[in-house]
DNA sequence: ACCTGAACACCGTTCAAGT
DNA sequence: ACCTGAACACCGTTCAAGT
């Protein structure tokens, strides 16, 4: 009864000004993200777009809902990807397939100073937040990641959620500086090193 | 002329008074980070002490130097852990004594809540804040990574900093969860599994 | 000298008034 | 319905007044 009304709400707003609006909130706050990250100042955001706080908020009610806006479809497309890079495992091998998508992620996650901050809560298990429209990402990435496993090319006591933390973590601990990608890109090399270590003896590392 | 006067100074206080409220904004400060992590608001930890804020900022000018006095001498101990590690290469292996180290700075990470962000700005390269006091340590820690190179336990094309970097941000990927330390020992078990990988045909892991 | 805490500055969010 | 921005709530820091 009122499901269709929402879908039609959310999808196409009533007024052309509404809309409009919603575009401008858009565009500013992509621009503010690039410059200052995804913390930039809501008052920062709404000046840039010309209208008031309370436009804002009634906009997207949590920066989370706004950082979401922000990123459009851009999980729909690294759902894509791995669907395309599994279909790829056959020819370039498993593991090709697993790093070549967590180099898209790691980008990812380089777009707005901040994102790992903001990603962290909601790559935790059980998620804290409500998933924010990955959902069908984070799936494509564990039948990826599965498939690695079963074909041999990486360890099998390793959990897909806990590759993508660790990659997360990793670009958050090299942020701010200039080098950051470049630096990011080496730890995560290593971890992936760590990950396809066939272990002969039985013992584990560490401890 | 002045350097012995202010090391004095800042040694033993001249009132009693003035020790005996550093000594309980301390305890107040250990207390509060305990509770509610190293950002704990300087207004409950004046509170808990029976101060006003004001002496709080007088004691310690910023958080930082807050966070360091209630450390204490734990930098020093892991220096000292690190040099005695180093004597027991011999023995025991470089690449336990680098993984015995690691358990031991993890957990020092896992002190407070907050800890791996306090310490993130520390462990860049140039580093952004004056050093904490952690020199020394991060020195030792220098001197087994090397050692450890050098014996072929690990492999060569890593840097010391990068690996304290990486097991401060693991840490901070799990922060929050109930088995946040079990999960940051499973994936720094896979990191340093990565770092003693030692490659047979000369391709890097990843692209 | 040192301590106090009101005052100040700042920032995110809300909501009464206006269109 | 939607928009505006002053008002509110909150929090970290400072500093004039007091001891």
């Amino acid at each position: 009864m009122s499901a269709p009304q929402r879908a039609t709400l959310e999808a196409a707003p009533a007024r052309a000004d509404v809309r409009r609006n919603r575009r401008r909130l858009l565009d500013a706050a992509r621009a503010a993200f690039t410059e200052g990250g995804v913390d930039a100042p809501p008052s920062e955001i709404a000046r840039r777009a010309g209208v008031g706080v309370g436009t804002l908020y009634r906009h997207f009610p949590d920066r989370a809902s706004l950082v979401d806006a922000v990123l459009g479809d851009r999980y729909d497309t690294l759902r894509d990807e791995a669907d395309r890079l599994l279909d790829a495992c056959a020819t370039s091998g498993a593991f090709a397939a697993l790093t070549t998508w967590l180099d898209l992620f790691a980008c990812h996650l380089a777009l707005f100073q901040g994102m790992a901050d903001s990603l962290r809560p909601t790559l935790l298990e059980p998620a804290v937040d409500a998933a924010r429209g990955c959902d069908a990402m984070l799936a494509a990435w564990d039948r990826l990641f599965t498939r690695a496993q079963q074909s041999g090319a990486i360890r099998r006591d390793a959990r897909p959620r806990d590759i993508l933390r660790a990659v997360n973590a990793l670009r958050w601990a090299t942020q701010g500086t200039p080098t950051a990608t470049q630096e990011a890109d080496r730890l995560r090399a290593l971890l992936l090193d760590g990950l396809r270590y066939q272990h002969t003896d039985g013992i584990r590392a560490g401890r």
